[in-house]
DNA sequence: GATATTGTGAAATAAATATCACACATTCGG
DNA sequence: CCGAATGTGTGATATTTATTTCACAATATC
């Protein structure tokens, strides 16, 4: 439809020779800020570059539109695209296949679900989140669900380092009841519940939320219920070219959380360092406790290079 | 007029809470690609959302608008002022906050990383472990170590709907030299194996080659030595702003494996469908199997919308 | 002075918006 | 399990607003 290389600043740049005294005022017009100006009513741009009505239509149709409508909804499809890709038209990311390549494909997706979410997200509140999670004051409960759980093992896996205190629970397993005898008020549920929603992680959360415990969410864009009994929720955009969602988002969101905590508790004083390493191995009961063997190198050879 | 310092896009996020379900879809399609969605007619902005046209008057006047006229209005009011800019600066990603905050800047290396691993694959590589990984005449095994055994159980997870024939082995654990003896040749394995590489996945890579099994590895930039055993080496970069390594890009290259197999496997037979789920509860002896209530319906569920 | 361009005013047409009433679904509380 | 409350879509309509076009006068151009 549209001659796709040719945008409508281009096209009329062009015919700028073939236009009349007024047309060219009005083509000025449109180009003093475009493209907000085109996308108002035809009398507005009118009346903004000073011509009559009737000049900018008979302009619009020399430009090849069949009228002011079509010229709009050109002029927003090339928004849309400029919107797609910020500043530089990112190469495909690997270009030694073609754009459909489902590697190409599946990265633009995922990027863009990273910039919509971030987009969406107040640091404020994240950073809120991030302390809530670093105070060692309360037993921290990390929930996954059937395929979130690992997720849910990638953060306790960090965590176990970082403060200690933890608990993984699974939604899933019918053994989480137990685990919420231990809850006492301000003990911290960091919770994962993407589509589609778990009935277990919501009477979990829910349960959690009664006991007084504070529940952080990490969800997809359409929100799990149990949105309601958190006191921060991260909403990730998962859409991917696939029969499953994306957990790269909410991963990437994750990991900086990871280690905004870990900034925080070394400002704090230090003599958590000396025994962290007795503090993690006693109440780590998750169900599934691979590793007792991770040792304190690994923080320090974690940060070598 | 305009709150200035507020735009649109802030409010309708700032608001989301306040939203109902319609609503909030809605805002999301506005802010899908913004603003371009919304200087269209209010009628097609109803049918990108998929909700009804009410509903989009409903909610514009919710954000304190007389109408969409004037609604529209602020948002060419809004582009103007972009326009106006003349550096688009670098758009930091939750622009919310300043570039320095981590989660600018963590987003940013993520994906740098992304670039430049996806800039080093070899698609047609790529293609042929997925192709091998779809072979279903092959048992599949997934090895990972203390901390990459999150992403092997994320593969297993969907490979278990997909194929079926798997086992999760964790080379961390002392009981895989036994899955070892079932392993014949030509049998599947992909490997994870990130900094600091683990001599136990070594060993078992370099049996299982032995053994004729082929061998795919999901590393890191700087490569386990596990891949002179492996027919296909995946590379992703995993440097961040932090004490920890990324798993972000990795994770992409798996799901876009995990998507290309399924597409591979549904090109074959339809008769796996048939039993794929006694295929995959037979096999699956991970240690960790958490889940065994998975249903075919999350393979239709996931597909929805 | 002949020609082309432009503006005016108006009117016809088309389109979009703002509402309404009502049916249907969902949620919630008991 | 039921009924109330709320949210949502449908279809219809009134209202408003835009677009398109016309005839004609005014103006500029050569």
């Amino acid at each position: 439809m549209s001659p796709a290389t040719l945008t409508i600043s281009d096209r009329i740049q062009k015919q700028l020779d073939d236009l009349t005294r007024a047309e060219r005022q009005l083509a000025h017009s449109i180009l003093e800020n475009y493209p907000a100006s085109g996308l108002g009513p035809l009398s507005a741009l009118a009346k903004d570059a000073e011509v009559s009505v009737p000049t900018v239509a008979r302009m619009v149709q020399k430009l090849g539109f069949s009228g002011y409508p079509e010229f709009q909804a050109e002029l927003r499809e090339e928004l849309k695209a400029k919107a797609k890709n910020p500043i530089a038209k990112h190469e495909t990311w690997t270009d030694a296949a073609p754009s459909e390549h489902l590697l190409n494909r599946f990265t633009e997706a995922v990027i863009d679900n990273i910039r919509h979410t971030l987009g969406q997200i107040d640091p404020s509140e994240f950073d809120r989140a991030c302390e809530i999670v670093a105070d060692t004051e309360h037993h921290l409960y990390i929930v996954g669900g059937r395929i979130t759980h690992t997720l849910a093992e990638y953060l306790f896996l960090h965590m176990q380092v970082i403060r200690g205190r933890i608990t993984h629970i699974q939604s899933t397993s019918n053994a989480w009841p137990h685990y919420l005898l231990d809850v006492k008020k301000d003990d911290v549920f960091i919770v994962f519940d993407m589509r589609r929603y778990e009935n277990n992680t919501l009477k979990l959360a829910e349960l959690a939320h009664a006991k007084g415990a504070r529940v952080i969410l990490f969800t997809d864009q359409w929100r799990s219920p149990v949105h309601q009994f958190a006191e921060v929720s991260f909403s990730s955009r998962i859409i991917a070219p696939s029969a499953w969602d994306s957990a790269a988002t909410p991963l990437l969101l994750l990991e900086t959380m990871i280690s905004t905590v870990q900034g925080l508790t070394w400002a704090i004083p230090k003599i958590e360092w000396k025994h962290w390493k007795t503090c993690s191995t006693r109440p780590n009961c998750s169900e599934n406790s691979h590793d007792r063997n991770n040792t304190p190198s690994h923080v320090a050879t974690a940060r070598q290079h």
